[in-house]
DNA sequence: TTGAAAGCGCTAACAA
DNA sequence: TTGTTAGCGCTTTCAA
């Protein structure tokens, strides 16, 4: 009996995948005897092996997962939390945590928070009890009730430090270090930072860099905010921002600056004439704006990659994994949102 | 002992969850006493319910699935099939059919195919066997491989029809219709339809519909493609489109009218003022192009939600779904990137 | 109303 | 080298 003939009995009842017991049957052995010659070919006659593996194959055999899960905890699947699955920012994150879990033969489960606590709380515990690790991309979570939850699975940190687990984060000194730089050589000598959300880590550790490479460079940075880190959050920033606007703005991400610049421009104010806008991250509206957006571009695959193998490696051993998050290097991509300033010394 | 002294026992050692027997241990009673109190509140004394309930709320239990999963087959697992996460189109269905599997208790696993069938099939038969159902949102599997599949697991297909297998389209017909009536109420005669990818099921539907919407209305649709259905696909049609281009263009998706968009503005051409530009889907970055993308509006979390929905029905009642595909209304959003011709009769 | 026991698919440990 | 057995966490019989 082939897999085909299997896999279509009668018509409607769909048909079971088979258990390591029919192939066991229809090979003659043991049930163990194929879990051996399956995982661990060393350990088992070759011909048998040979014979065990081309019945298993016949048959379409997969190994369920839950049968072992069971017994050792192993499910090989792993959790990603983001905060929005439609924020453009996860995209990339998404899929470099896909892919390196699924090189690693692991299953990626995606709880999305949709901007609730509430919901990614019960999303997060009904997955928490399948999975094998969790990576927090995004999270409501205080710092505590991830140190609750990294006791209990191994948990990845993204963008935020919390002492104790495992971290990914961007060198954002160096990023706000390149954004001020650029506007500096464009003649501009004082800025303006849009903040993200307050409770934001990343905006914190962003505003805190920008300040000092600013006072480094000579160049005047004043902070407005917190706004949303969208796009709507933008367009309020910008209809906050009365009179003339600032001659070169720097947002918390690029969202919000794409925002900022769309209603700018509505308003008549142009772009890079009138006002420099930075933003970060590099997400991929960034390119597709007119003009494109000079933004502090992250590694946002690579992060996510990081952070998959990070997981896979405190799995293994969760003391080697634990200390300083590691750092990821960031580059400014120049693009036509930024240009030399024009106006001279306006309040 | 309460939950949070057992969630942090020595220190670096991950404490276990607790199961159904510690909670049984705890408060005196059976597992299966337990069960019942937590699964079937009907059957159980009310004093020990009570008692039960309070012992396991205690001790954080949570029913781990992977128990009665691997006696029933029910994991509370979906698995939502996307040939790339990052494509914009996928967000609002992910995050559609995320909140509906997450509403019914099931946690979402996403499949990532990376635009290759070998990875989507390697992805696919991991998940295969702890999965419930399946979305194929995008998938490069053929009809019969997916009517193979379906005889194993419930499973819906998004933009498709699969004979014999349940699924959710767009009213594809509606959309072209209105596209063509907008560009003909804007004085167009003649339109190019720039197709996608040729495998693609959507493609053919639309440009059928569109030519006999145009037929009907007295214009003239002519195609040109097929291209991939991307940004940069966009440009390499613009680059093709030689010459003076269209007064109309209707793109296969947003993303090709994008690239299309971008790459003829850059080359001179006056978006709407010498070229009309529509697009389908209302993706994310449609309104955030300048000028903003006219598009046929598809209902994207409704689609994700609703093939969710349909799956947890053919998990009830796998015949009763069958049929015909459920099909969404569509509306057409008029940004700027269409307006009344200006040339007449070039060629 | 409650408890005891069996069994889901699998593999590790023990026997042969 | 191979087979037998037990047990992971849970629910569902079957008995009491």
């Amino acid at each position: 009996m082939t897999a085909a003939e299997r896999a279509v009995p009668g018509e409607g009842t769909p048909a079971k995948p088979p258990t390591i017991y029919d192939v066991a049957k229809a090979a003659g052995v043991a049930a163990s005897t194929v879990s051996r010659a399956l995982t661990r070919p060393g350990r088992v006659g070759a011909a048998t092996a040979a014979h065990v593996r081309q019945v298993a194959a016949d048959m379409g055999y997969k190994a369920n997962p839950l049968g072992p899960g069971l017994r050792t905890g192993r499910t090989s699947m792993l959790a990603l939390v983001v905060s929005d699955v439609t924020n453009p920012f996860y995209a990339e994150i998404i899929r470099g945590a896909q892919s390196a879990a699924s090189e690693a033969g692991f299953i990626l489960v995606l709880v999305n928070a949709q901007e609730s606590g509430r919901i990614e709380r019960e999303n997060l515990e009904r997955a928490l009890p399948t999975i094998e690790g969790v990576i927090l991309a995004g999270t409501r979570m205080s710092d505590s009730a991830i140190g609750v939850m990294a006791k209990q699975r191994p948990v990845v940190v993204l963008n935020r430090d919390v002492p104790g687990v495992p971290g990914v984060v961007l060198d954002n000194a160096e990023g706000a270090r390149a954004a001020v730089e650029h506007l500096v050589s464009l003649g501009h000598r004082s800025l303006t930072y849009v903040a993200g959300p307050e409770a934001s880590w990343v905006d914190g550790v962003r505003w805190h860099n920008l300040r000092q490479a600013a006072a480094d460079l000579g160049c005047r940075a004043t902070r407005t905010g917190p706004r949303a880190p969208t796009v709507a959050g933008g367009r309020e920033a910008a209809d906050a921002l009365r009179g003339t606007p600032p001659t070169a703005i720097v947002a918390y991400n690029d969202q919000l600056a794409i925002g900022l610049m769309l209603a700018l421009q509505n308003r008549g104010v142009r772009v890079p004439e009138d006002t420099s806008i930075v933003g970060f991250d590099n997400v991929y509206p960034a390119q597709i704006v007119t003009p494109g957006l000079t933004t502090v571009a992250a590694p946002l695959r690579a992060q996510g990659r990081a952070a998959a193998n990070a997981l896979l490696a405190a799995r293994e051993n969760p003391e080697a994994v634990a200390g300083k998050p590691r750092t990821l290097p960031v580059k400014l991509v120049v693009r036509g949102s930024t240009g030399p300033v024009r106006r001279t010394g306006d309040r």
